[in-house]
DNA sequence: CGTGCATTTGATATACTATAACAATAAGAG
DNA sequence: CTCTTATTGTTATAGTATATCAAATGCACG
């Protein structure tokens, strides 16, 4: 599927270089595969397996850039002719999460490929409450502050989930 | 209820000044009452009705620093006498979160009484995933770093969900 | 190439969290 | 007091997630 913003390169030059990938005209189709191919090499690394469900689910989690919930992934395993039941899709979502291959956003039950899975990190995302796409970041200056207040109130961190929701530029743009 | 720590006050002496208040020894009654009278304050200044199974719910979830999640709510509220249903409690939820009275907490589907309700603020949680109890803080140099990693991806903020699993210091020491 | 063990998947049932919709009641303005 | 609005009661259902046990598959080892 080819996306249409790339037969319009001319859009592509009224961007600022601070847009993110995610918000950015491109061939998503490249972004599934380069995703699906760092699955690959993270788990052939870790010795993990990357089943046919696991692969097809992380395959249905990239085609958006949107988060996605487990039903709407169940329905889309069903329409694939498997006729899949909630625990297959939360067992291969599980795994996937534990993986660093998908992120869990909690304030909205719902579930988005990970940018950098190569790299371990936790999860900082804006959210834009419009249309719904999510923009992974990580911040040093965030993290330095977090761990630092953290530290002071006699706390490990173990995990962090930071959501931010907002608007994105595209948006705000349209009003 | 009188908090049994409190006939040991040399067990206080032994804690740095940094430790939260959430996690001190202290009277709870002390919290729970000073939770409800800023709550009166808050609604009456804003024109908003604090009545009888809201203040309840209010003073449910102040029972303890641990987050109590909704339908632990609704058992609490049926011992009452009242035989409540969801969306009792929900309602009263709702607007206690509106009003700024309560805070939930999105990876934990639960809520948690809101440490200065007087001042409007958005969410920054530490969570002890030993014993469960909340911290809350809010950090200048978090929001800060926050808002220009945003600024920079094209954001505009609304909301933010921050909210940090680790361990406490009184869970470390105990090992 | 079996055999045995561990991991994964299938299938059923159920738990937990949250809201829609409408009726009944209570509170406050005039 | 009466009108209007906000709140609560009630029933039903939507949406999210997991427990449990059985069947199948993958894989290491002899």
């Amino acid at each position: 599927m080819m996306v249409s913003s790339l037969t319009l390169p001319d859009a592509l030059m009224t961007l600022d270089s601070n847009t993110p990938a995610a918000l950015r005209p491109h061939d998503h189709d490249a972004c599934i595969d380069a995703a699906l191919a760092a699955a690959e090499q993270t788990c052939k690394e870790q010795g993990l397996r990357l089943t046919p469900i696991r692969r097809r689910v992380l395959e249905l989690v990239w085609q958006s850039h949107r988060p996605v919930g487990a039903y709407e992934l169940l329905e889309a395993l069903s329409a694939d002719g498997r006729r899949a039941m909630p625990p297959t899709v939360y067992r291969a979502l599980d795994f996937l999460v534990n993986a660093g291959l998908v992120h869990r956003l909690a304030t909205l039950n719902a579930f988005v490929g990970c940018h950098d899975p190569l790299h371990p990190h936790q999860g900082q995302f804006l959210i834009c409450g419009d249309c719904r796409r999510v923009v992974e970041f990580h911040s040093g200056s965030v993290n330095r502050s977090l761990d630092r207040k953290a530290r002071n109130l006699g706390f490990e961190l173990t995990e962090q989930n930071v959501e931010l929701l907002g608007r994105c530029s595209d948006c705000r743009d349209a009003h």
